[in-house]
DNA sequence: TATGTCTATTTATATGATAAAAACACACGC
DNA sequence: GCGTGTGTTTTTATCATATAAATAGACATA
């Protein structure tokens, strides 16, 4: 019976956080455009799972701000808007649907807005916890130039130790978006972009931030930024 | 045995999201701070609610990442870094512990970082449905200068129309924190600043983002920002 | 010391029953 | 005709209890 269930649902170990995923995934995609979202009894049969299990899952669906269930009207989805985008998991699901330009844009904007003001702040504030932080994400893509450390999960390092850096918890909650945006514009910026030319521009934040120099540090990390918007401007340009 | 519950419990209408409630402001608060998370059995004795009330209310509290759970380990609360601050929960149960000049000081260090970004983005790329919504929002604020109107709420009104003017659903999301900054900051904002003096800088943003000037918007938007970390600034100075 | 096994604790899941809320239809009275 | 109330029905909300699964910790064993 339990073997059946797992079979027939395909939702990994955890059957919660399975549903979840998989439901996640379906409301991001569109999967639900233009019909009634399930009950939570049609939802039960449907993937072979009891009804707490259901439950739980359209409840985090809900505290993410994906779902809205209220008796005899049923569950429904909630409009764009108020979905969590800040959240890890969404923005996995986000992904997962076709690759857009568009988002990829987006999350650039914002890191514009961001990025900057996270590493002024840095160069300002940073405690030596901080700064250690950043010297040793530097150092990483250092190794990585030398081939001893991989490049995007180093880029993503020294991204983040910036982010925290500052002491602002605010700033720190971009780190998901950041990861995911460097994530997905490696595609475009791998083997475009020289690698010497990308770890001179962060050494240049690097060296701003140990500086104290919060105004170079902004404009060094608008410098980053903007390059990668470039491309991605280019790269649109290009397809079309 | 249901009213007795009721009544033990204190929870509201919907005893789901009355513990949510209750066990989010305890843990943001700190209630938890040298003792172990009590296992589900004991919530369900303590509050006087079924284990399926209790579960739901922890995965709510798990899909904003204030806890983790885990079989023999029991569920524990996450570090501070990984709860999802931009959660219109997570930030209004942040602010029911001790009122904190710091956590001000945080979010407008973050407005000055988002708002003008978004300022020139609505400026660069707003459609007609986006200027309508800021020239509606700032028509609030010219009513409310002549009594017809909550200043707060018209403040709040312009600034989100801003956020969302630019079509860029990231910066929507900002909507919470800069609504909660800005109720937050009216206690120490409410008459010290004159209000022409407001009206005037916010009609420069509304000037500018009509004029489709983005570089005007951005400064203009910044110098609103400015003024309120320099009065939270002399605060914190005359406090001490 | 390392490793495997047993046990106890806690979450995870299942199931079936009852309560509560709200959309909807329908009858009633004005 | 039209509002108003009332009952019916659907769906979520809640409860209670039972069983499974996972894992930390103790203990035994090599």
């Amino acid at each position: 019976m339990t073997d059946n269930d797992d079979a027939s649902s395909g939702l990994g170990r955890n059957l919660t956080y399975g549903l979840l995923d998989l439901l996640g995934r379906q409301i991001v995609t569109g999967a639900f455009e233009n019909r009634t979202f399930p009950t939570e009894a049609e939802l039960s049969i449907q993937h072979g799972v009891s009804r707490s299990v259901t439950r739980e899952a359209v409840k985090m669906l809900t505290a993410k701000g994906l779902l809205t269930a209220r008796p005899r009207q049923g569950t429904s989805i909630q409009p764009v808007a108020s979905w969590n985008l800040f959240d890890a998991d969404v923005l996995r699901w986000l992904l997962e649907r076709k690759f857009s330009v568009e988002l990829l844009s987006q999350f650039n904007q914002l890191r514009a807005a961001i990025e900057p003001a996270a590493a002024a702040l840095a160069a300002g504030s940073a405690d030596d916890k901080g700064r250690a932080l950043i010297e040793a994400g530097f150092a990483r893509m250092e190794a990585a130039e030398r081939g001893e450390d991989d490049v995007l999960d180093a880029d993503i390092a020294f991204h983040l130790a910036i982010l925290r850096a500052g002491g602002n918890p605010f700033f720190a909650q971009f780190r998901d978006v950041v990861a995911t945006a460097l994530r997905t514009s490696i595609r475009l910026t791998n083997r475009i972009v020289g690698r010497t030319a990308d770890l001179a521009a962060h050494g240049a934040v690097r060296d701003a931030i140990m500086a104290r120099d919060p105004r170079a540090a902004q404009d060094a990390m608008r410098a980053i930024i903007g390059d990668v918007m470039d491309l991605i401007a280019r790269h649109s340009h290009a397809a079309q």
